[in-house]
DNA sequence: TCCTGTTACTATAGCGGTTTAGTCGTGGTC
DNA sequence: GACCACGACTAAACCGCTATAGTAACAGGA
């Protein structure tokens, strides 16, 4: 039965621990023990067997190992939203690439899917569970009121919400606190002597959204200046258009505040063509960090998150979740639905700061586009 | 969809074929065929069949059938960079995205590793063919005379090579034609008068640099102008000391190219620091086009590629492969080591056209745009 | 001497499918 | 009326690994 001369790399049989069980002289079950650091096998057969398996170069089946219980070692994410987006949002391909570090350091894989709705996500939960694909799943993009958190309480399918606070039901969270990162901003702003802030807000979907209109709110009146606060719904689009009916107020804002990269520049190329100096005239900040806000002229000032650190962070913590669920297996203990707070920076640029250090390049023709503007 | 009588949703016992198989009174060979749209079983068997599955909301066990031998249906991507560098690169998130479009539609997953070196990528891929965890790979960050073709070729696991042309071995690959997307840069520059063109060059390790270089020389000899390609290696730092050191020369050039989208703006805006208008007195083109080239002021000529359309290609073309791999087990067909290339488009921007007005992308004709060449 | 405990394994039964070699009734053929 | 082909299933053997009884050998205690 045993073809010994397989060493053909890719020919050959696979190796399995039959084979070293029978070149160790014990029983499969030995083995699995063996390499699988179990107790029952004594620590000079364990060596014995461990030595067999590395010269044979055997890798466990890890299909075998999920059809016989074992975790399967991936984490699922889905994302419902077009890839365009995707492609086009700095926020993603960073965070991904922070999940990825951790899960790749622990041996786990990254499962991704893209789909159209939130129920197609659900549902896409829900048959991950079923066939065991995933030993735990990454939620991204909450809303308020969110389908999916009593979904995936209701599966026991180990879970980490990204965003929050307080709208991830029981599950355990990871979270920028928007509040804070709010206030950054504005206190920012109100020193450098602003009276009348503007924020143009993204999609109200999203939870984050909504916490930092209320934060802004908040801390405007707390401070005693003007605040308003306008929706832009979804892309640049809005951005621009909301900047532009911000201008045309009788009392325009000194400072405007977005909420995220894309949107900013959108902005500043609307307040650029109409004439506005940043930060002379206005000045502007965004909620986001990334290549956009630190290479546009003038540098904007952002609310650094680093999108990499929260993935890390966030694959972390899953990965403890998926850790204890597995052992707490009998035993009811506390289902660690703890949250983890991520502290937003300011990152101060150009963009805010009229005497900055650096001296941005005197604006001279920002849009060298050559039509004269206004 | 959830019907009231869930059957304890994450509570009950996952049901298999065996359950399928009793309530429809046969044997779970019988469900095995039907649900495989195998032949076997009547058509009213079958229909019976599926009905109880899906009544049962039945789910096939992705372990089991890998351990019988089906395909995993995944798909493997490994990347040898620091995770840094994949969350600031504008092309790496459109790109997975448009893998995974087209995968998550077919069913496939993506299955992606973050690793050190070449080697590490290597022995990744072949654990994953030892471990049967993926079906097929996508190869990117092609260089010349890589590793990895021969070990792939050797290992006999389904793979495409995202780069080229002409370095993949056997293999598979999508690719674009960056020569092609040279001259379309260097054509429309020399149309625009300019008689002293720049490039700056990005790591030269990787292939499709070599290629640029190459086609980058060849066809500003063959429009009888001077062409100066300045090594910038990787990172934003290189391309501001190349685009010091080019302005510096006595006799500067009059229009730059840089290999991507960040090492532009970092020229540019040592450009213009430099007091150099873009592109009254230097014009300047970018071979990757992203919102950051996009919403630069003024905005960037640049090759338009569409990460995320690559991505498509690149997936469709792999699942094509490991389709074609799977039904060609005994008969010893041609080994489907197709190319497909991917036409660049020059999308033409005002910080190459001095009186430019309409952003319209101005795709030029397919090849050479009149000029007599050899 | 009997009994209880360890230790180090072995034997065996799954996990949930797929697959191959039967088995059985049926109808057509000559 | 025996022969045969055929469609529709069944029985059983895997796939590779894990888990759980069970067993043999030996030690220690009463």
């Amino acid at each position: 039965m045993t073809t010994s001369t397989q060493s053909g790399s890719g020919r050959g049989q696979r190796v399995t621990i039959a084979d070293i069980a029978r070149r160790a002289g014990v029983t499969p079950a030995a083995v699995s023990l063996a390499v699988n650091g179990r107790p029952g096998v004594s620590e000079a057969t364990r060596e014995r067997i461990m030595a067999i398996a590395a010269e044979l170069r055997w890798e466990p089946s890890p299909a075998a190992r999920a059809l016989a219980g074992a975790p399967v070692l991936t984490v699922g994410m889905v994302l419902a939203r077009p890839a365009e987006v995707l492609g086009t949002e700095s926020f993603f391909g960073a965070f991904v690439a922070g999940l990825q570090e951790v899960l790749s350091r622990r041996d786990y894989s990254l499962q991704m899917k893209i789909v159209e709705t939130t129920d197609d996500e659900i549902d896409t939960f829900r048959r991950w569970f079923a066939q065991r694909r995933v030993d735990g799943v990454v939620v991204v993009d909450l809303r308020q009121d969110d389908a999916r958190i009593p979904a995936l309480e209701d599966l026991g399918l180990p879970a980490l919400v990204v965003g929050g606070p307080g709208h991830h039901g029981s599950l355990p969270s990871v979270y920028v606190d928007d509040a804070h990162a709010t206030r950054l901003l504005v206190d920012h702003l109100a020193e450098l002597g602003h009276r009348r802030l503007a924020r143009v807000a993204g999609n109200g979907d999203f939870l984050h959204i909504l916490l930092r209109d209320r934060a802004f709110t908040e801390r405007c009146a707390e401070l005693g200046i003007d605040a308003i606060t306008q929706d832009a719904g979804f892309g640049t689009r809005g951005a621009e258009i909301a900047t532009a009916e911000l201008m045309a107020r009788r009392e325009a804002p000194t400072a405007i505040v977005f909420d995220s990269d894309e949107m900013t520049l959108a902005g500043a190329q609307v307040l650029e063509e109409a004439g506005s100096r940043i930060p002379e005239d206005v000045a502007v900040a965004s909620y986001e960090d990334s290549a956009l806000t630190r290479t546009h002229r003038p540098p904007i000032t952002a609310i650094g998150r680093s999108a990499i650190e929260y993935g890390r962070v966030a694959a972390t913590h899953l990965l403890e979740v998926i850790e204890a669920s597995r052992s707490r297996y009998g035993s009811s203990s506390a289902p660690l639905q703890e949250s983890r707070a991520i502290e937003p920076v300011l990152v101060v640029r150009a963009s805010t700061r009229p005497g900055g250090a650096e001296p941005a390049p005197a604006a001279h023709g920002p849009s060298g586009t050559g039509l004269p503007s206004s």
